[in-house]
DNA sequence: GCTTGCGCTGAACGTCTGTTCAGATACGTT
DNA sequence: AACGTATCTGAACAGACGTTCAGCGCAAGC
């Protein structure tokens, strides 16, 4: 046997990174496989090597694709000038987004320390240009007075810290709703960072 | 070869479970191999399963007594009647026993999802033993008025996931001390809480 | 309709995995 | 001083690991 019908390099590789994904998510990097992530996609392990150099690259490519969707989507919000405004519409862009994406969010929480050096770097990069959007927000409300933070920089890693925190627990079948949840966290930030 | 000079089970077991611990906590269980854990001990594989039945086995007890030693010593609190006082005394307790334990505080999060179903169950249920003392506190608030929190649950899980995120990014030597840290998250979740 | 080459299979590679065990030795006990 | 047990070494086990590659077949391009 060989080329199986139907087979395009442009759906097989998506696919690949789909299931590699959701393993990596569920199960963690080094507990996952190739022969998994082959079984899955219904390939034998060879094939995945037409689509990926190695293992670490199809990690480091997942991370970096979360990451650029992420600072993408963020840029592409139009943020009020008002700090507490931009505050909420930050809570709220953070939550929808995470939320929507729950298994690359756990992935690009969970597994950085898989990642070779060099590319931990870049992917670091990626995530502290998006907890900069947060803590020049933050620094905004502190500067004209509406915000009565003590420290702006752990500040900001607290907040980001709760609000990812919430994609550890939160199930769309549990009790509350995205939205419900959504307004809980707005009052909570806005509160704790007021003066 | 055979034994060692001066070996003995109550201190090599210990040493393996350090060891373990702090391997762990810096590369993920899966990532680890017993020869790995071994060599950090000065030992051969085979010596580790004179002190432990199996690799999940040695998971299984760093998650437990990392979670009884953290039940313990919240028990051994006196707790304030004060809501607001006993809000703060979880915020100071809880920093304070994570900051010292690192390497178990990071284990005990990342690994849940190694340990086998059984042994996930007895773990989570001594977290939530754990959750369910914040979650006491600020219903308690709620009921005589002094806390503005409208979930409760909600309120209860950010509250940890701020807490506990702290760990991901403290390093003793960064610029804050512990102490001023300590500080600003005490203001954090009053403000976040109050009504 | 023939050819080219992409994308797959199946098998193999060397290495590493967790775990077991016979044999050797030092320690605590007598 | 001699014994027995607790504890270690060193080697072995079967299976899984990531990665490579010759060979085959299907689909697209001429």
């Amino acid at each position: 046997m060989a080329r199986t019908s139907g087979s395009r390099a442009s759906e097989t590789g998506p696919r690949i990174r789909a299931a590699a994904l959701r393993l990596f998510a569920r199960q963690g990097y080094a507990a996952v496989s190739m022969r998994q992530i082959a079984a899955e996609v219904g390939l034998q392990v060879g094939a995945l090597y037409n689509h990926t150099p190695d293992k670490q690259s199809l990690l480091c490519d997942l991370m970096e694709t979360h990451m650029t969707d992420l600072l993408a989507a963020c840029a592409a919000q139009d943020w009020p000038q008002d700090p507490a405004r931009a505050l909420e519409g930050f809570v709220r862009f953070h939550i929808r987004f995470h939320a929507a994406r729950p298994d690359a969010v756990f992935m690009a929480y969970m597994e950085l320390r898989n990642l070779a050096p060099e590319n931990f770097e870049r992917i670091e990069a990626l995530r502290n240009a998006y907890e900069n959007r947060l803590e020049v927000i933050l620094s905004q409300g502190v500067a004209c007075g509406q915000f009565g933070l003590s420290d702006v920089r752990i500040g900001t890693r607290a907040v980001i810290a709760m609000l990812t925190g919430l994609t550890t627990w939160f199930r769309p079948e549990g009790g509350k709703t995205l939205d419900e949840i959504e307004e809980v966290y707005v009052t909570l930030v806005a509160q704790a960072v007021r003066v």
